[in-house]
DNA sequence: TTGCTAATGATTATCACTTTCATATTAATC
DNA sequence: GATTAATATGAAAGTGATAATCATTAGCAA
């Protein structure tokens, strides 16, 4: 039964990998710009990474088995999957900028806790709706909005 | 009428003022800290100031008048209004602090225009409620929340 | 006043990026 | 496969906001 579980995991894992790869390499012809051997190792490692991962994280990582690969190019390089949208740029106010993964018209919104840094995603529709009733009551078009919730997860409230 | 109301508001506006002085006040005595002109003076600076305003425009303001006050200063000072309950920090992910006036247990959010940088408030009980909802389901207790709307304001869109 | 403590402000440091620029790589064309 | 023009790379320097340092000054209690 896990083991089950986790062949789905690691199939919709695999597939969504080659999805973002497809988005990703699509994105890079259509701007004229490069397929390069950096750009394809640091997607590689985003993309089996943790779901909220600062630059400075997947930079250590990689430079375990990379040590040739620059900051300067990762910093680079996760603007692109950013604009070519298959990773999403978020600030938990920490001072350190982290992507998250991000499916095609997905949204969701975050739990923080704030003594082990555990991140929770959710989804409401129902406030997702009022954000649009209030934004309509004040003529406001919304473009996109931050909902972050920060506090004790149940494990640190023990 | 206009006139009346104007009155209304400074007198609401004095006596506000009048209040947080003091809460930041009791606040100085009872951390043992000290009374300076130069707090006395950004305290009041800060009071009739826009009420998200940065560190940096509070500065040059200041500066105007005040040549002689420093800019760590005024860092610092703005933490200790913040500590003392009378102002609370907030980013809107333009890279600068910013810091605006609370009262006694209130809480808003806010509407940022991307095209003007116009700041408008709101309050809605049922997000509010929504968001304790979600915390609860996942056994976090919240302790703090952020909710931004971006986008364009009404007058923007015309 | 005196004496102790905290505050100030000029300066320096830090931290997370961002830019620069000489060199290397890519990919289209021949 | 060689040529070539354009983009990418990475080391290093630059930025901008904020924080820390430290010699000097100011508040305040006795
Ligand atoms: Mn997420
Ligand atoms: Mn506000
Ligand atoms: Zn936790
Ligand atoms: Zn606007």
């Amino acid at each position: 039964m896990k083991k089950c579980n986790m062949k789905i995991t690691f199939n919709r894992g695999a597939r969504m990998k080659r999805a973002k790869k497809k988005i990703f390499h699509d994105f890079i012809t259509r701007k004229g710009l490069k397929s390069t051997r950096q750009r394809d190792v640091i997607l590689d490692y985003f993309l089996s990474s943790d779901r909220h991962m600062s630059i400075e994280d997947l930079y250590l990582k990689l430079r375990a088995k990379h040590p040739n690969i620059g900051y300067a190019t990762v910093y680079r390089t996760l603007k692109l999957f950013a604009e070519s949208g298959i990773a999403r740029e978020i600030q938990f106010g920490d001072g350190q900028t982290r992507y998250e993964h991000v499916a095609e018209g997905e949204h969701h919104d975050h739990l923080v806790c704030t003594r082990c840094g555990t991140i929770v995603e959710f989804k409401n529709e129902t406030i997702e709706k009022l954000q649009s009733e209030v934004a309509a009551s004040h003529g406001f078009l919304i473009e996109t909005h931050k909902l972050e919730l920060y506090g004790m997860c149940a494990k640190c409230r023990k």
